[in-house]
DNA sequence: AAGTCCCGCCACGTG
DNA sequence: CACGTGGCGGGACTT
């Protein structure tokens, strides 16, 4: 018995079994890598993250990079946490660039000081931002202090009655937690923070297992943006061999990279619109993909040993892998070199525009 | 086995 | 009610 059809499908609408299976060649592996919240915001920015740009429509991403909207709505919503971007309307986001980073992050490290109460109000950003510059993570308070995340006391009862807030639903928004993440290195000395450690603090004090499995899934999402902003990236705990996250903090903006980045091939870049491979053979068990050949860096272990926060903002972009923002704003596309992908990727022009490629996992 | 995290169902909020 | 949003978590994919 189960005998379940490993493979889902999107397409299952109708009829489970109309897949031609086999297509025998073709379509090796299908790689979850090339479909990561990460790159599709490395693509995301790269499609948007140039001056010109001024409205984005999130059907427009969509298409153009070759998602569901879904997936548009999780990047945007992080980016909007640290000032990128800011919703103008229904379907409608304003392209604020990374240059609103510093003043985002600063609000958000004033707020992690004395947070009390946390409504979050775009009203303006006036965030009094004298020249106080920015020395560090001067002296913050604590770390975390108290978290209103969750409502559910530590207890099996799920709610209590009177907690009902009226919408906690913002308060598990993705973007709130992104900040609320982010506060987390801001307003204290840690640089590296585990995943695990992060949703602890920023739940309270009550785990459950299963809140805890869904919060971190959620900022498994959260940090893959953020690292191809190049805010954080990932490591290591220092003594444990858990996985982390450090922060980079804003060093510059990634366009930097002017017109001869190093950026070899890299092998990601989701292939755009094009693409959306999943249709067609989704993930079948096919192992032999081995598609990534070498994308290991010599970044090979960052030392770090006994962290020296005092130059901790001085990487500021060097051995690290500077390319995720491959496509620089040199003016022309990218579409330069890139024969990396098989198909054409990445026209930005050309893209999409004329036939629809998006997901068409629902329309038959 | 542990760590990641894609995918998309379906609950909400609004028009 | 339809549609835009986006929590949420199963379970597939990676390490």
């Amino acid at each position: 018995m189960s005998d379940l059809p490993p493979e889902n499908p999107k397409t299952t609408l109708s009829s489970p079994s109309s897949m031609p299976e086999s297509s025998s060649s073709l379509h090796h592996s299908y790689s979850r890598k090339q479909k990561s919240l990460g790159l599709l915001c490395t693509n995301f920015l790269a499609l948007y993250n140039r001056h010109g740009i001024e409205t984005i429509g999130l059907d427009d991403a969509a298409s153009k990079l070759g998602v569901e909207r879904r997936r548009i709505y999780d990047i945007v919503n992080v980016l909007e946490s640290v000032g990128v971007l800011i919703k103008r309307a229904k379907n409608q986001y304003t392209w604020r660039g990374f240059s609103a980073i510093p003043a985002a992050l600063k609000e958000l490290q004033e707020e992690g000081g004395a947070k009390d109460t946390f409504h979050r109000f775009y009203t303006n950003e006036n965030v009094k931002v004298s020249d106080d510059e920015d020395d560090e993570e001067e002296s913050c308070s604590q770390p975390h202090s108290s978290s209103q995340t969750d409502t559910s006391k530590p207890g099996s009862l799920p709610q209590s009655s009177d907690s009902s807030k009226i919408d906690n639903r913002r308060e598990k928004s993705l973007g709130l937690l992104t900040q609320n993440f982010i506060k987390l290195f801001v307003c204290s000395q840690a640089r590296i923070i585990s995943l695990d450690e992060a949703a602890k603090s920023l739940l309270g004090d009550a785990h459950s297992t299963s809140i805890m499995r869904t919060k971190v899934r959620r900022l498994y999402d959260i940090a893959n943006v953020l690292s191809s902003m190049n805010l954080i990236e990932k490591t290591h705990t220092l003594d444990s061999r858990k996985p982390a996250f450090k922060w980079l903090g804003y060093n510059g903006e990634p366009t930097s990279t002017l017109s001869c980045d190093l950026m070899h091939d890299e092998s990601k870049k989701r292939v755009f619109g094009t693409d959306i491979t999943n249709v067609t053979v989704k993930r079948s068990r096919t192992h032999e993909n081995a598609t990534e050949g070498r994308m290991k860096m010599k970044q090979h272990a960052i030392a770090d040993s006994s962290y020296n926060q005092s130059s901790d903002d001085a990487h500021e972009s060097r051995g690290y892998e500077f390319g995720p923002f491959a496509p620089a704003t040199g003016g022309t596309y990218p579409t330069a070199h890139l024969e990396d992908n098989s198909k054409r990727a990445f026209d930005v022009e050309n893209l999409v525009s004329d036939y629809r490629p998006s997901y068409q996992n629902r329309d038959e």
